[in-house]
DNA sequence: TAGGCCATCTGGTCCT
DNA sequence: AGGACCAGATGGCCTA
């Protein structure tokens, strides 16, 4: 069966590979590797033209940098003679020592990627979104453009608190959130001393969509499509209830914001009268599916 | 079958 | 010198 929570750690590629690899090209290498090494002093002569930072930053962004711009040797094919001082070494290494080092290297590199899943997993479990035997989990892309635009949302949220409260302990507002809210949808439509109506002050009623409301233009990255790359999972989900979660997640504000499926409003003023835990763990068992399944 | 997502390998670069 | 980080390439799995 496929295992959708499991969709990563279920890979054929979880078992140690370095065993397979082994086992498959060994050559004997059993030996300790790390004398191989022959020192040599010339550190990389690489131009250093662009910052750590700013490559990551502008990888990041989507952005192909430094390597295009010239000095990156064309990986595969025969790797340029002046890269760095290790590459000497290994000229210098033997095979089975070579190997070694591969191995180790890999194994380093894969162990790497596996603690950014397990942080990528623990993203996703604080994110308010259907997750569960029956859905499978969110893209990694979509996890961090979701955590974003929740980050933004609680963000907006308390701002709102913020300025609520001081209005109401700074100034003199008799008339606070007068048994407002009724309902939800469009609850907030009076301009409410503290509350008022307008967007910007009360941008955000869902944590997964993209902020429409939270600004597009504090959304630097927004140009990349939050919304439709966070597309509901389409096809991954299972269930229909599952469905109608990642529906309900990636559907657009649609008609003005609205108060997400059984969601308590995560503005301050609904708060106010609300269990604060709400924007955690009732934000899933109320709304998502996922909840009431959630075995964690 | 195409496209999306992912894990892994690999070489390069930077940092400690 | 060694490890961490990064990005390109590759191939597998899954779904529409």
């Amino acid at each position: 069966m496929d295992s959708d929570a499991s969709l990563v750690s279920s890979r054929p590629s979880s078992p140690e590979p370095d065993d397979l690899f082994l086992t498959a090209r060994n050559k004997g290498g059993g030996g300790g590797f790390t004398g191989g090494t022959v020192s040599s002093s010339t550190q990389s002569d690489s131009p250093p033209e662009l910052s750590a930072e700013l490559r990551s930053a502008m990888s990041a962004a989507g952005v192909v940098v430094v390597d295009k711009l010239g000095f990156k040797s064309s990986s595969s094919s025969s790797s340029s003679s002046s890269s760095s001082s290790s590459k000497k070494d290994k000229k210098q290494m033997t095979e089975p020592e070579l190997q070694q080092l591969r191995l180790k290297i890999n194994s380093r590199e894969r162990k790497r990627m596996h603690d950014l899943n397990i942080a990528m997993d623990g993203l996703r479990e604080v994110m308010p979104y259907a997750h569960g035997p029956s859905v499978r989990k969110l893209s990694k892309i979509a996890t961090l453009l979701l955590a974003r635009n929740y980050i933004l949302m609680l963000t907006n949220s308390l701002e709102e608190m913020k300025r609520l409260v001081s209005e109401i302990y700074g100034g003199h507002h008799a008339g606070f959130h007068p048994a407002a809210c009724p309902g939800g949808m469009g609850a907030h439509s009076a301009p409410l001393p503290g509350h008022p109506a307008h967007p910007a002050s009360h941008p955000v009623h869902h944590p997964i969509l993209p902020p429409a409301a939270v600004s597009s233009a504090s959304l630097p990255g927004s140009g990349l499509s939050a919304v439709s790359s966070i597309r509901p999972p389409h096809g991954l989900l299972k269930s229909p209830s599952a469905a109608a979660a990642a529906a309900a997640a990636a559907a657009p504000l649609g008609s003005g914001f609205q108060h997400w499926g059984g969601m308590p409003c995560p503005c301050s003023m609904c708060q106010v009268s609300a269990p604060p835990h709400h924007h955690v763990s009732g934000m899933g068992t109320a709304s998502l599916p996922r909840l009431a399944t959630d075995t964690k």
